[in-house]
RNA sequence: GCCCCGGUGGUGUAGUCCGGUCUAGCAUCGGCGGCUGUCGCCCGCCGGACCCGGGUUCGAAUCCCGGCCGGGGCGCCA
């Protein structure tokens, strides 16, 4: 029989010998009698050695942290043990044994900078604060799966690795394949904007790349993108989507992770709907009226934003983004082709998601691949489609650890990347 | 690409401004010993560090120069 978890023990299994497997926690030696934790990564339970077993326990060596374990051993209720009750070990079988000395302490006690804890990443994973950013990720991910099935829309998985057609724009990482300069995607963007015509509501949580040169504690050069496309939809439409999106999230994190969030210092938070919309021209207003002047074709700086945040909902909509900075497939509007039916979802001054309708005109599509500087000629698998029934179409991308991070209220993105990868760091 | 800041035992720090009292303190950690009710056990002993090179000085962890490594910000970022 498979032995029982420390988290499985109950009242029903008081009285009675168990067999327990886990890993050793802290070991209280007090000579003629021996306490230690032993965990799984729920729960843990105290084992007390005791004689004559605890001759056993001096021949084997002793246990130290991190031991891998199976004890086996009388399960019983206990005045005196702070769980209300103790495993009185009777056996004791080492199934690994951990280093003397742990490069950092894995129980987050000792303080350890975040580089290091990342450079002994799996080490880091054992503290509750680590483990409770990706227990909350696990709830981020399910919960967009399941409002996306309930949505109708069908999960997509689209190239990693792709030829010529590149959007522009940011930088991408090239390499040979098979004799062809190939590159690894940016965004699922020409793909996901394709599979509208078979599938109506597309959506994928898939890992991208951009070889930008960037040192900031909000970009990564390996990144997971929540992307969503829905034909005969306009960018209305899709904020929509997008904002009851966030608050499913929200109100799925606060059920499920209260622990977690406990454990990381967070309130629990659901946004009310609609959220806050304010127009690009608006911010910049009002950052002039405060004496902030934001370059034309400029992006609006973290900074200037931060300033802002004081006066805007925790979450909210910039919309209607200049045309020259977005990208060549975003839909300028119909009254004002400077400006585009263009959006992008900040939580405080980071942006989390972006999104837009998408030219879905051909002749138009081709013209503002020629106006942004690139080929329209290395786009023609891309714009062949749009000649196959392209309706009109919207959609969205959430960066994944933005979102976390800003849920969680981490001040680097690397926390919440369990191995980042940054200008700097391949290993581990 | 540009700018700023920083490197002290395995980990986190004190000391650096204002050179000497530093054979570098504390905590954690590791080794050994002690303890039959601990629970972030406790007690005792021991171990382990000034990033590298050059300079100033009677004297450098401390000041200066160069290098290496690391962090942050900006720019860039469909």
């Amino acid at each position: 029989m498979r032995p029982l978890r420390p988290s499985s023990l109950s009242r029903d299994h008081f009285n009675r010998k168990v067999r327990v497997r886990g890993w050793v926690g802290d070991v209280r030696d007090k000579g003629r009698i021996v306490f230690f934790t032993l965990h799984d990564r729920q729960d843990w339970v105290q084992v007390v050695v005791k004689p004559p077993f605890i001759e056993h326990y001096r021949a084997i060596g002793g246990l130290r942290r991190l031991d891998a374990v199976i004890v086996e051993g009388n399960y019983l209720p206990s005045k005196i043990a702070k769980r209300g009750a103790e495993l009185v070990a009777e056996k004791i079988e080492v199934l690994s044994r951990a280093a003397e000395k742990l490069p950092i302490d894995p129980t987050g006690r000792t303080p350890v900078e975040l580089p290091k804890r990342l450079r002994y990443r799996i080490l880091d994973l054992l503290s509750d604060r680590s483990r409770a950013i990706f227990k909350v990720q696990e709830t981020v991910l399910w919960a967009v799966r399941t409002f996306m099935r309930k949505e109708g829309a069908i999960e997509v998985i689209t190239p990693k690795i792709i030829g010529a057609a590149t959007e522009g724009g940011a930088d991408l990482f090239t390499f040979d394949y098979f004799g062809m300069r190939a590159f690894l995607a940016q965004s699922p963007q020409l793909y996901k904007e394709q599979l509208v015509i078979p599938f109506e509501k597309v959506y994928s949580i898939d890992t991208f790349f951009r070889a930008e040169e960037h040192s900031t504690s909000r970009h990564l050069n390996e990144f997971v993108s929540i992307d969503y496309e829905e034909a005969f939809a306009d960018w209305r439409d899709v904020m929509v989507v997008l904002e009851r999106l966030l608050k499913y999230i929200c109100e799925k994190i606060s059920e499920e992770n209260e622990q977690e969030l406990n454990t990381l210092g967070v309130k629990p938070w659901v946004p009310d709907l609609p959220l806050q919309r304010i127009t690009f021209d608006e911010i910049l207003d009002e950052l002039k009226r405060r004496g902030v002047d934001v370059q034309p074709g400029k992006d609006i700086p973290p900074s200037a934003l931060q300033a802002l945040t004081k006066d805007l909902e925790r979450a909210y909509f910039i919309t209607e983004w200049p045309t020259e900075l977005r990208p060549f497939y975003t839909k300028p509007c119909d009254d004002d082709p400077s400006h585009t039916e263009s959006f992008d979802l900040n939580i405080g001054p980071i942006e989390v998601a972006g999104g837009s309708t998408r030219i879905h005109d051909p002749e138009v599509l081709a013209r503002r691949i020629r106006e942004c500087g690139l080929n329209p000629e290395s786009f023609q698998t891309h714009l062949e489609v749009f000649r196959w029934g392209m309706p009109p179409h919207a959609g969205w991308a959430i960066g994944l650890s933005r979102l976390l991070m800003t849920l969680l209220e981490l001040s680097n993105i690397r926390e919440a990347v369990l191995f980042p990868r940054d200008r700097w760091s391949l290993i581990p």
